[in-house]
DNA sequence: TAAGTAATTAAGTAAATACTTAAATGTGTA
DNA sequence: TACACATTTAAGTATTTACTTAATTACTTA
């Protein structure tokens, strides 16, 4: 995972409200994709960014594929966008 | 501005790092292109897209235009940040 | 085993993005 | 005024991105 890796996924309003949905517990590719527009292959793209990025798992349950948020890379951007309310030196 | 917006700018690696340049104290658009490979001109539109985002401002003086940090707008990607280090319905 | 369901992968496309060079704008100075 | 310099804007292009539909893979169940 890197960090640009990181911000591109994040770049993506869908990308992003996905994340949000799983804020409230863990869903399967169908269940987020029920809340879209866009097509179920379309969320399967999305999802895959996002995991590529380590910002969500995926567990397979028997034909369903349950999506959680890994809340540890989270840690990541956030020590980035810390750095710019300390002077530089400072880190 | 919008947190799209916003995340839009980020998701570039160039401006992310002209925005570690500004860390350091103000520069000049020719200062800051002085960092790059790339064109003044190209530098002059990723600031452009800082400045749309508020990431930065920008101050003529004389010839020269100053750019600057404006950690405020920080802030609030680091409020959407720390909203996954907490349950939803805490918010 | 065959049919149904969930999800992903493949292939194609339209729009967005990050660049380029050339032209334009604004300021300082001989 | 004219020329130099700093920066931005314009116009064009190659690449990337976000989608689509169709095909494929994996699992469940009648």
């Amino acid at each position: 995972m890197s960090i640009n890796e990181l911000f591109k996924a994040l770049s993506d309003e869908n990308r992003r409200k996905i994340l949000d949905l799983l804020r409230k517990g863990d869903l399967t590719s169908g269940e987020i994709a029920e809340n879209f527009e866009i097509s179920k292959a379309g969320i399967s793209q999305h999802l895959s960014v996002l995991k590529n990025a380590e910002l969500v798992y995926a567990i397979k349950k028997g034909q369903y594929v349950y999506y959680s948020l890994n809340s540890t890379v989270f840690q990541d951007v956030l020590k980035w966008i810390v750095q710019f309310n300390s002077r530089k030196g400072d880190e």
